[in-house]
DNA sequence: TAATACAGAATATTCGAATGTGTAAACAAA
DNA sequence: TTTGTTTACACATTCGAATATTCTGTATTA
């Protein structure tokens, strides 16, 4: 359920404070750690086994991309999830990826067609899904984010990358805590297969409209599953706690 | 010079992370403290006279808007200010803000147009500069900001909100740093001026595109003093190290 | 000469303990 | 009961010291 590695850092993180803030910012975008949930620094030591330093560290990182709110000498908690946060995460990932689209075709050559293409029948290979009604797989998060990347890996706009970066975590938690079972792999498949076709093609309005109504369908049934969630429970489901 | 007030925290700060967070990013952004400068904690903690712990809490915050660069084992140092990164914060303010513009022109009411013009009528009377050939004035540089704020505050968007604030720190440290007193101060309340008009009217498309014009003439200067600056000193004036 | 190895200094990272702040329960007064 | 006050506890914040890593200059070797 719960990330439960050791410290002994896996992968590329060189401190503590780095492998946490992954940890982190992993649990928080699959859901493991509910929204609106409170950060306890002791409960944080336990769970990840380091001290406070590294934990704060991580914590402020977090704030900064907005998954983690930060309040003074009143600590940390994850990030609520509301109607009206889905709605503005979407908007704006449609709005920033358009952009940045568009600056990848400026830049972009055959290599990054290439590049996309590979992404494509790597994430085509990965089902989506491990078991019925389960959570989305883990490999499957990981290629798709490649894909999308893929696309916009041209683009030359350091900034706007960043911004996509955050939104992309975003979207991603709205999808695993909301619809983890609730997504079309087919349809979403068929629309990235378009998605590279016509990037292929070099039509780059075609390319811009296709990314944009990927993101409103894809976003789709996660709006309308939490929207029935805020509407039936006031509090029951201790999944998410509004302000206070 | 550099900003030596004592962490008896003046302002809202209720902790020392938040008070040297501001003072770091205002110093950052006031040029006290030199792109490319190695901050090291040591000098931090005499500078600021706090402790390493709040010092790199508040390092990390900075790192997630770019305006610090951090690698694990080797500390931070002020992002390095190079002709494409300007060209970047310029060109993603653009469009950023453009976005947002429309987003407040949304939801905008008869008391956002009303907070403008007081906005307007603020700057007007804050003048850019207290010296000759000085550096410009922190007051006009919270008026400035302040107006722009009020432009934009109708809009809904917090993402987008967000990232246009992450901009604008970048823009105005550019502004400080390579073009103190280059700016056309009678030129810029013009377009401002100009600005608030159309909005009063409710034009829409003629408002975003004063806004574009604005943000490109606002930064011309300055990207064309960056540019002679890097074409002549190679390393000459230890402003800016370039990338090992 | 160039490349490598090493010692010592400089620096970053992390922990545990001390301090300060908010919060909720217990109590007192109205 | 309601309102305000105190107190005790939980928790966040901060420091100084201990540890680990990187950097710099010097010596060694091919």
């Amino acid at each position: 359920m719960s990330s439960t590695a050791t410290p002994p850092f896996g992968e590329d993180a060189k401190t503590l404070a780095s492998w946490v803030y992954d940890r982190l910012r992993d649990d928080i975008v699959a859901g493991s750690l509910a929204p609106g949930q409170k950060l306890t620094l002791d409960s944080l030591k336990e769970r990840y086994t380091v001290g406070v330093t590294p934990l704060r560290e991580a914590l402020y990182r977090l704030s900064s991309s907005l998954l983690v709110e930060a309040e003074d000498q009143r600590g940390f908690r994850v990030a609520p999830v509301t109607v009206a946060h889905l709605q503005d995460i979407i908007s704006s990932r449609e709005h920033i990826e358009t952009l940045v689209l568009r600056d990848a075709f400026r830049h972009g050559g055959e290599d990054w067609k290439a590049a996309i293409f590979a992404a494509f029948k790597l994430l085509e290979r990965t089902p989506m899904y491990e078991m019925d009604n389960g959570p989305i797989s883990r490999a499957w998060e990981t290629a798709h984010r490649r894909f999308h990347q893929a696309v916009l890996s041209a683009a030359r706009s350091k900034a706007l990358l960043h911004f996509q970066t955050m939104l992309w975590d975003h979207a991603a938690r709205y999808r695993n805590i909301v619809a983890p079972a609730l997504l079309d792999e087919a349809e979403l498949q068929a629309e990235h297969a378009e998605l590279t076709r016509t990037i292929e093609q070099g039509d780059v309005e075609m390319a811009c409209l296709l990314l944009r109504r990927h993101i409103t369908n894809a976003a789709a049934p996660v709006l309308e599953a939490l929207i029935r969630q805020k509407g039936q429970k006031g509090k029951s489901s201790g999944m998410s706690f509004e302000r206070i």
